[in-house]
DNA sequence: GTCGATGATTGAGT
DNA sequence: ACTCAATCATCGAC
């Protein structure tokens, strides 16, 4: 059953991390003490210690499960009775004790009880899941950013990824798991580690053809935002798309290889403010990537708006007031990738987590992390912190519309900022002038901008889907101006569903 | 079997 | 950590 022993470790490591995700998250949010009947923390029943701090700390620190350390070996020798010092005796020491264990009988301790726990938890390491292992990430990030400002502490262990797995070969200490190092330097891409080695134990690694829905989605990203997406925009492709983190890296890679863009230039890098050299001149060839059966199509993009185009249906027949803008030509040639995502490229069935991950996205998870996320203005608000724009906060899974007009509106306000020199160089005299549309969100698009003769009227829906044309060149001369758009991309859930609908500009000179 | 497309890997450079 | 460039490995069409 067990197909070697670093498969286990990074099995339990992972049910670990999704279960204590869940446990410390409900600890968090309703300062509930840690039932230790229960997983993860019933493993830890026979160290005492550890149970008994974690109390203490809770009701000293209602936020302590984002705090605690681990004990050091010694301590851990005498809360399961295999040292002569009492347990008091080093818990009243802690965290001021020197370890002075034999680095091999620790060794061997820890692969004693590891084996033992190993096949118990076997079973259960099936219910790990990528949401649990990344609300965990989420928390970290967050427990690092308040141990940063609040409390200069530093983690007593500090083990990099690479130590972890080099334990991992040789047993690893469960009860040292939960603040090791593969929480304190649970990263990105050590996660698509663990996920990757978990993915590829025992089965071939064919790499399968993405879905063409899923590359409709990566196209749209290289094409319509940049061919060098930002960490956060790779981090919602990968959602969105169900792939790994690195998966989303090397298929933009390779994009870029094959179609022999090598130097950005019609994008706005957001993630690194690099802003593109020249506007209109791509810089090679497209080679095999894109054949020639596509020109329609990127005739039909070149009628999109400059430097903003649509996210909507490239069918220029759904378009009612016809903008016709101008020139400057994509240096991205597409196929049809821009039409609507259907909702059914999100099924499961269509991703490419297979093995004990597929379909593993329980709801129970997405409520204890929005509970953290709403919790997390409480925490700020009592650590006197006033940075919560900075937290970089993934997603919220479920907020009313209203919150995410609010939402939307924030985080256009924020991309304003640093976006490109079209909205940089407009002026924002006139009230009519560089409104700020209310209607869309930006995610790592562009802001939205009414024109300066229109203004948004009619729907007040949000449209989670950046690329709402900055449309300086609008005509004066039109009365109304609208368009079709017919999707709704939600970022925040990370769903593309189909909307269909019309946004209305109406002359406010008019 | 050939060949193109494409996901993934590797090594060097930054 | 990211990128490029080369390359490998696999799949599917023919």
């Amino acid at each position: 059953m067990i197909h070697n022993r670093c498969e286990c470790g990074i099995r339990n490591r992972m049910l670990i991390l999704s279960q204590m995700s869940q446990r410390l998250v409900d600890a968090v949010q309703g300062f509930s003490p840690i039932d230790t009947n229960k997983e993860p923390f019933s493993f830890l029943n026979s160290v005492s210690w550890r149970c008994q701090m974690m109390e203490q700390h809770l009701h000293h620190h209602p936020y302590h499960p984002l705090f605690l350390a681990p004990p050091n070996e010694q301590i851990f020798d005498a809360a399961i009775g295999e040292s002569d010092t009492p347990l008091s005796t080093l818990v009243s020491r802690e965290p001021a004790i020197a370890t002075q264990s034999d680095e091999q009988q620790t060794l061997q301790k820890r692969r004693i009880t590891t084996n033992l726990k190993i096949d118990s938890m076997w079973e259960l390491s099936k219910s790990a899941t990528r949401e649990g292992i990344e609300t965990l990430y989420f928390m970290n990030n967050q427990r690092k950013a308040i141990i940063a400002r609040q409390l200069k502490a530093i983690p007593i262990f500090d083990l990099s990824l690479s130590r972890i797995l080099t334990e991992l070969n040789e047993g690893f200490d469960l009860t040292k798991m939960y603040f090791s190092s593969a929480v304190e330097n649970l990263t990105r891409h050590g996660i698509d580690q663990l996920l990757n080695l978990e993915k590829n134990s025992g089965s071939n690694r064919t790499p399968a053809r993405f879905s063409k829905e899923i590359k409709k989605i990566l196209i749209d990203s290289f094409i319509r935002k940049s061919p060098y997406p930002s960490e956060t925009e790779k981090e919602r492709l990968s959602r969105l798309c169900k792939l790994d983190y690195k998966q989303v890296s090397v298929w933009f890679a390779n994009k870029r290889m094959r179609t022999k863009i090598h130097t950005p230039t019609n994008f706005h890098d957001y993630s690194t403010g690099k802003t593109p050299i020249s506007a209109d001149s791509p810089t090679s060839n497209f080679a095999s990537e894109f054949t020639s059966n596509h020109t329609s199509a990127v005739r039909s993009e070149q009628g999109s708006f400059s430097g903003s185009p649509f996210t909507i249906s490239s069918v220029d027949s759904e378009r009612e007031g016809s903008f016709s803008p101008d020139n400057s030509p994509s240096p991205y040639l597409m196929d049809d990738a821009i039409s609507g995502v259907p909702k059914s490229s999100l099924d499961t069935s269509q991703a490419k987590f297979g093995h004990s991950l597929a379909g593993a996205y329980p709801s129970s998870c997405e409520q204890p992390l929005n509970r953290l996320r709403e919790n997390w203005a409480v925490c700020d608000d009592i650590l006197g912190s006033q940075s919560s724009g900075s937290h970089a906060i993934p997603s919220i899974r479920s907020s009313t519309k209203a919150e995410k007009v609010t939402r939307s509106m924030d985080t256009n306000s924020r991309i304003g900022d640093m976006t490109n020199t079209n909205l940089a160089s407009r002026p924002a005299t006139d009230k009519n002038m560089s409104t700020i549309c209310p209607l869309s969100s930006g995610g790592c698009g562009k802001t939205v901008v009414a024109n300066q003769h229109m203004t948004p009227v009619g729907k007040t829906s949000v449209i989670h889907r950046p690329g709402f044309p900055i449309d300086q060149d609008a005509p004066a001369s039109l009365d109304t101006y609208s368009f079709k758009y017919e999707i709704s991309q939600d970022e925040e859930k990370c769903e593309t569903t189909r909307t269909p609908g019309t946004f209305i500009y109406q002359n406010s000179s008019a």
